[in-house]
DNA sequence: TGACATACATAGAATATCTATGTATACTAT
DNA sequence: ATAGTATACATAGATATTCTATGTATGTCA
């Protein structure tokens, strides 16, 4: 009925890669373990933003063989993607407390 | 550079009309007032979606007028529209943990 | 009477995310 | 060996959400 969307995309990406470089398909799997399965974040959204972050100079990529042989695209973040987290973080906190101060003000009255 | 979007429109305009009947563009001065000016909804937001839920049932319309002799529309929420907000903000609390989560999850790494 | 706040409304632009699709590799069970 | 499934990256187009811009009209105050 209603699309349970993921808006701080950048916040989650970044905060990912805060922990740990990653390549995409794995932060999907991390995104939805870590959230116990509330985000399960699409390819179509993630490439093109992870694209755009590097971008922007927020991430960076490079290509590293699995044990497996196979080439994976890992992503790292660099000190000004994580000025930018740090950034989305208090503004995630500011818009947080907003939401929650409009619900307990009608809960309040009710 | 970002919008400071909000997603949860819905969930904050049925939690204004459960505390009381509101005009439109009072809850905009509210949203604002009750947020500490985080939210400033826009009238090109906030009339559709507020027709949206009148279509959907979920708040009625009525016209009054105030001290002025001015007439206003003020909406009113509906049995099943407390059910709505009763979902929606559940549903935003789920939203709210999972975010929390993978925020703590990398914090606790680094 | 002119400026400004109030009040409702809609069209069109911009943004964010999803769906659908395509390609390719590695693993697993028959 | 081979068909199916999971992994892995990618893009085009659709959908949803919110904003910008604009229009109309009323009430208030200097």
């Amino acid at each position: 009925m209603k699309k349970q969307s993921i808006e701080h995309t950048h916040l989650l990406i970044l905060s990912l890669l805060a922990g740990e470089d990653m390549y995409g398909y794995q932060m999907i799997t991390e995104l939805a373990r870590r959230s116990q399965n509330v985000f399960s974040m699409k390819e179509g959204t993630l490439y093109p933003v992870l694209h755009g972050l590097e971008k922007q100079g927020y991430v960076e990529a490079y290509q590293q063989a699995a044990e497996s042989g196979r080439m994976r695209k890992y992503y790292r973040i660099t000190r000004s993607g994580r000025g930018c987290l740090a950034e989305e973080k208090q503004s995630w906190e500011v818009y947080e407390g907003a939401v929650n101060a409009v619900l307990r003000f009608s809960a309040g009255l009710a």
